[in-house]
DNA sequence: GTCGAGATTATCT
DNA sequence: GATAATCTCGACC
């Protein structure tokens, strides 16, 4: 499958595109890694997204062109990386989420010290990143093109993966977004993440 | 295994 | 000044 046709199959939704990514290797340098748990993020229907309130300096490459990736600053000491999606102009996106390191793992051990198992080298969206080395030198690259920015390669679509509705849903003014997370069932990189416990419990 | 709280800074209002 | 697509450590079971 060459470059031209998975860019056309990321030109949609993220929500469709999500499941195309679980078990796609992305490879940056030394470092491959299969993805086992994405995330799929929405532009103006998703409260969640930083798209929501509109094209920012920082959100640019979300609008920008499909197949790029997205890197982001978050919680001022870490990195999170997403596949663009849709056509250019609509933002949309993937957070890569997780993954199992099927090549580098002495590296990715190297980069992170705290992972105790090979299990925890990349799981969590910021432990990805540290694993795979990238950074915000990453933001708008090309992962179909260029040899020195992350590249993606997708397998065979993933027939088979666990699916998230949006926990704690609900209502009227749910801010609890749209958590449409995807992931391959039995993989130990993924496990039972911190479920996100509520800041204020609701009266 | 689960639950709770602190750290730390770019970005946006 | 408030917020955030998080991680790590400690306490408890």
């Amino acid at each position: 499958m060459d470059g031209q046709t998975v860019r056309e199959l990321l030109s949609h939704p993220a929500t469709e595109v999500a499941p195309l990514l679980l078990g796609a290797h992305l490879t940056l340098g030394p470092v491959t890694i299969r993805l086992t748990e994405v995330e799929a993020y929405l532009g103006e229907t998703d409260p969640g997204s930083h798209a929501f309130r509109g094209m920012t300096p920082r959100t640019t490459t979300m609008f920008g062109e499909p197949g790029h990736l997205y890197a982001y600053f978050t919680y001022g000491m870490h990195v999170c990386a997403n596949v663009v999606c849709s056509p250019t102009g609509e933002a949309s996106a993937v957070l890569l989420r997780a993954g199992e390191v099927v090549e580098g793992v002495d590296i990715a051990r190297e980069r992170r010290t705290t992972s105790k198992t090979d299990a925890d080298l990349a799981r969590g969206p910021a432990r990805l990143t540290v694993a795979m080395g990238i950074t915000l030198a990453h933001n708008g690259a090309d992962v179909l093109g260029e040899s020195s920015a992350p590249r993606l390669e997708l397998a065979r679509p993933a027939v088979d993966f666990g699916r998230s509705v949006r926990t704690g849903v609900s209502g009227p003014g749910g801010l609890d977004a749209f958590p449409w997370r995807f992931w391959l069932p039995g993989e130990p990189s993924v496990s039972p993440y911190r479920a996100h416990y509520p800041k204020k419990r609701p009266g």
